[in-house]
DNA sequence: GAACTTATCTTGACTCGTTCAAAATAAGCA
DNA sequence: TGCTTATTTTGAACGAGTCAAGATAAGTTC
């Protein structure tokens, strides 16, 4: 639902304005999975340079609060952005470069989402992130330990 | 291992001086569970005043490099931080207010911490974050709703 | 198709949590 | 007790994100 055709059925249904800008930002999430504020911005002025960051950044919270796109922001780590929503699944951060993936729950029926319902709270989502080192890192790491311990 | 004695140890062990900041800010932690940076900078002044903004974001950032308190930050939070590390423990938080709470896992075993070892990430710490509204926010959800549809 | 209304965008200033840097201080050692 | 240098203080700076006012253009009405 994320193809020109629908984000406009979305916002109208919304009573939102389809702008250029908008459909622009959308695009930018669709095609920049997992990018940062700065990376879409970028790409949205490649196709029309005039946009400002502003309208990039209500455009974001419009589409988060809508339920289009989401927002995921890991410690230490700027806002990202993905067009992949609805579906329950969780993301793997690299503590050293930040890179961004995706992971799907592991077992089969969401098991995390059934907290003891402590303290009196509703809860209503249950968010994942899981830490660990990208294959890239990894090999960096490798091939550092072969220098410093010969 | 909050207690003074404790905190000198894991200090010295690590050649870090033990400063009366640094054991002000600790003690701070310890006593109020989930308080934001600001907290813990008023409550370390109640009994050092002299004490600068920029020895406790030090001595915060320190103590979480050293594994003696944790961070937490939710989106569109700014960061808190507990003394209780070590156990598998997760957090709720509230969106209308923002209150923290611990949880738990509901699991015995700690499933979330099972990822597919997905994209070649060698991952090693599985973070989890509940969304909800604490009980304050849901009494006065409710309260509202009374008012608005009578 | 032109005029109108107002949601949205542009522009530019601003906030706030956090970090940087240099000089002053005090913890731990000799 | 004095020395060395890790910490702290002080004060400025940074950057992601927000606020506000006027300008623009999407959608509606005539």
């Amino acid at each position: 639902m994320t193809s020109k055709a629908g984000i406009e059925q979305v916002l109208k249904a919304a009573s939102m304005r389809v702008t250029q800008p908008r459909v622009a930002v959308l695009s930018a999430v669709a095609a920049h999975p997992h990018a940062d504020t700065e990376t879409i911005i970028s790409a949205v002025r490649e196709g029309h340079p005039n946009v400002s960051h502003q309208a990039v950044y209500d455009s974001l919270k419009l589409f988060t609060k809508l339920g289009v796109i989401r927002q995921i922001q890991p410690q230490g780590h700027t806002a990202r952005y993905e067009a992949r929503v609805g579906d329950n699944h969780h993301h793997v951060v690299c503590r050293q470069c930040g890179k961004l993936a995706d992971v799907d729950c592991a077992v089969g029926g969401a098991p995390c989402l059934h907290a003891s319902n402590d303290h009196g709270f509703s809860i209503d989502e249950a968010e994942v992130i899981y830490w660990g080192t990208c294959p890239d890192c990894q090999a960096a790491n490798a091939q550092k330990d072969v220098v410093v311990n010969p």
